[in-house]
DNA sequence: CAAGATAGGTTATAATATAACATGCAATCC
DNA sequence: GGATTGCATGTTATATTATAACCTATCTTG
């Protein structure tokens, strides 16, 4: 099940909701139901292999090679599609702010929305 | 009902869902229903005197004199309360990234789950 | 007052997400 | 082989979050 969202999200490219997953997925399988895709979901999260965008309430694969790091997301409101990126600077400075109050971070969420080049 | 709101959220300090509010505030008032309160979380949000916790789906009051600076948040996932910093460093920074491509970001989304000091 | 603007009320429903329990099936162990 | 275990998925139901669409009341301003 993993596999077959990682592939609907690679081939779609930009975010789709947990529930455009599903009607993708049910054409070859019709009781398909939402706790299978959200468990899915869940465990390539915590693999690093997709992201949540919280701000889409929607889903991405994972396009950097080394999963696993902080990552950036560029969201244009035009167009819908979404940029990955990541940066020390970033990280860093938010640790550091974490850091004067004594908070230890776990996870961090960072997206910016605006519009991209086009 | 935008000051309604906003005392609710005042009075409880950490995030609240929609609907604990309009709950808060049915005590006084029995027929208010969702739209209402959206409506006015939407007003102060673009007022800035209100920010929704994207990853938490929740809403807490701007607790900065100066509201329109980009927040940064830090969310506790064991007490739930939340810090609202703010940092030049990662607005520039934030803003290189972006126009590195040619992006335009327009609204930020910043928060950064952890444990605090407590 | 008329006309327009704005906030809020009302009803219904859409969209997102999870709880709780059942089933199937492969791996392991005796 | 048969019991046992673990784990992914199926199934049913429901919770939670959010919005559409249309209506009403009130205020403003010429």
């Amino acid at each position: 099940m993993q596999a077959e969202i990682l592939a609907v999200l690679r081939k779609c490219g930009s975010p789709m909701s947990a529930y455009e997953v599903l009607d993708r997925l049910r054409d070859g399988n019709p009781r398909l139901a939402p706790p299978t895709i959200y468990r899915a979901l869940a465990a390539l999260i915590e693999g690093g292999r997709v992201h949540r965008l919280e701000s889409l309430k929607a889903f991405v694969a994972c396009k950097c090679e080394q999963h696993r790091h902080v990552p950036i997301f560029s969201i244009c409101k035009e167009c819908g599609t979404v940029e990955e990126a990541f940066s020390w600077h970033i990280t860093n400075e938010l640790s550091r702010i974490a850091g004067q109050s004594g908070f230890a971070p776990a996870r961090h969420v960072i997206e910016v929305h605006g519009q991209c080049a086009r």
